[in-house]
DNA sequence: CTGCATCCCCCTCGATACTG
DNA sequence: CAGTATCGAGGGGGATGCAG
């Protein structure tokens, strides 16, 4: 695989791994399988239902979530993690465990400093 | 490592690594070690000196980037990635493997399409 | 050579209100 | 319940010029 500078391919990852509510939304979806809308929402404190629809329609239009429509009254929306979609996990774990070594290692710089 | 949402610290790594420039930085600095500012602003057509400045300050500032500056007319900068910022390496490279892959599927649905 | 200051555009995201 | 429409603030990032 071609690692030059020249052919850096880490921004097809980032671009859709950034957005303030996507890494958290694929974790609820990884995690805890597929789930309706609301019950995404409730998930996510603070989120506003126009972030929430148009996170999830980005996810979707990258093929990374499965967004399934039944047609009742009321409403009733599932979202899942595609097969393609659970291809991002070892990069989520990977900077998950080393956003943990890194806060850490903020703490322990941070009690130095108070010392 | 507790990897339920609610410890989620993959904005941490997300965070570092966001802005339009600091992946393909922080690759040139590992593959290529150390380089004078010129050099970096040389490797990376279209950046401007004030991002270019911007993002290594950023850098600097969480301790991936060292920055040497040599007291002398004219003035001389040097950067290099600290032993912390190459324990970033392995998330970079599997964002850069999975993107990879991605920048192929995207063509396989490309060529569907168009037959 | 390296870096800062200024101006400006655009995009992201929040708040709120409205629809089927 | 799920989603859309609109308004507006804030910040990222480009262009340019000045300074040590």
């Amino acid at each position: 695989m071609d690692k030059t500078p020249k052919n850096c391919r880490v921004e097809d990852a980032l671009s859709i791994l950034v957005g303030k509510w996507k890494p958290i939304i694929l974790l609820h979806l990884l995690q805890e399988g597929t789930k309706r809308f609301s019950e995404l929402k409730r998930s996510l404190p603070g989120i506003t239902q126009k972030m929430l629809t148009k996170q999830l329609r980005e996810l979707e239009d990258e093929d990374i979530v499965d967004r399934v429509v039944y047609p009742q009254v009321p409403p009733k929306v599932e979202y899942a993690i595609t097969e393609y979609g659970r291809s991002l996990e070892p990069i989520l774990e990977a900077m998950h465990e080393w956003g943990t070594k890194h806060t850490l290692r903020k703490k322990e710089k941070q009690d130095q400093k108070s010392s």
